[in-house]
DNA sequence: CCTATTTTAGACAAAAGAGTCTGAAATCTG
DNA sequence: CAGATTTCAGACTCTTTTGTCTAAAATAGG
């Protein structure tokens, strides 16, 4: 469905989108607490700083942030620019003039899903899945669990797991 | 979405359903009229047939067969046999402990397209689609088009075009 | 029985995706 | 200015997917 670049890259977003309160994110930081390999987060992050989608910035005290409020970045924006819009506009059997005029078997079908897809993709933006992350992790330290597989990332940083 | 064996399993099944005149069609007569490399289409449907979704016979005369009427084979058994039912059941970013009890941020949205991607592979029938292929290919006649791009498996045998 | 045809099995190569590593450039702190 | 920190750029390896090829087993037909 998604690379793990893509899945990466998601998740490092709602990462930073969570964490709004430091200016500037640095990758070590977001790989360390999603257990991403950190060269290769570098990478997908710098696809994203050059979508531009996100400002970067070198030396101490730096690191990546996001170019936009994180209610006007969504879900929609993060995959077309790491694993490009084909999901979102290509046909399900990959038939190259796929179409109205001349749909495949599955034209029909599939373009409910498709388009359904595009429509939530468009509408989640950062925020709200920042904000649920946030919930998750609170519901998550109330029950002495540790999101260990779940979302690491946004666990809070009080460090009493 | 789907991989590339995925997508020629389907378009190579759906041309079988369509040619149920032949008791056994050729993998060679497939691939030449779909232009899918022999030998990988052969591999491919060597998983239909071990998923029990095709027969197969050797020798002259020999070939692959659908092992039930096209009627009760659905895109979802398709997919399921070659590329797995992940796509029906896994969570979009990939994450293992992802559900009910403890949703990634996304969970809810993509649960729902994921939920109409199911149910619209499990009713979507070959007989189904090689039916549309059949319509699409007669209108392509009649209007002197060839459907090279489209699906050129399906376009009649006349060869007229 | 012999030959042609066809699937089966598996080795091999090419391409893409994922992951690792090194060095250079920018920037802060003292 | 010196040293530490951090992104940037690119080379490199490993794995998976895709694609190609060869030989063996099964089968029809003469």
């Amino acid at each position: 469905m998604l690379s793990k670049s893509c899945i990466y890259g998601i998740q490092a977003a709602i990462y930073v989108a969570a964490n709004a309160s430091q200016e500037f994110v640095p990758i070590s930081q977001i790989a360390s607490e999603l257990k991403i390999s950190f060269h290769f987060l570098t990478k997908v992050l710098q696809q994203l700083t050059q979508a531009r989608l996100m400002n970067s910035y070198r030396g101490p005290k730096g690191g990546v942030a996001l170019a936009k409020p994180s209610t006007e970045v969504t879900l929609y924006d993060l995959i077309g620019a790491i694993d490009g819009t084909a999901i979102f506009t290509e046909c399900m059997l990959g038939l190259p003039g796929c179409g109205i005029a001349e749909p495949c078997p599955a034209h029909e079908h599939w373009t409910k899903v498709r388009s359904e897809l595009t429509v939530i993709a468009r509408r989640l933006t950062l925020d709200s899945m920042a904000k649920k992350a946030g919930e998750l992790n609170v519901r998550l330290t109330e029950e002495f669990r540790y999101a260990q597989t779940m979302f690491p990332a946004i666990r809070p940083l009080n460090g009493n797991h």
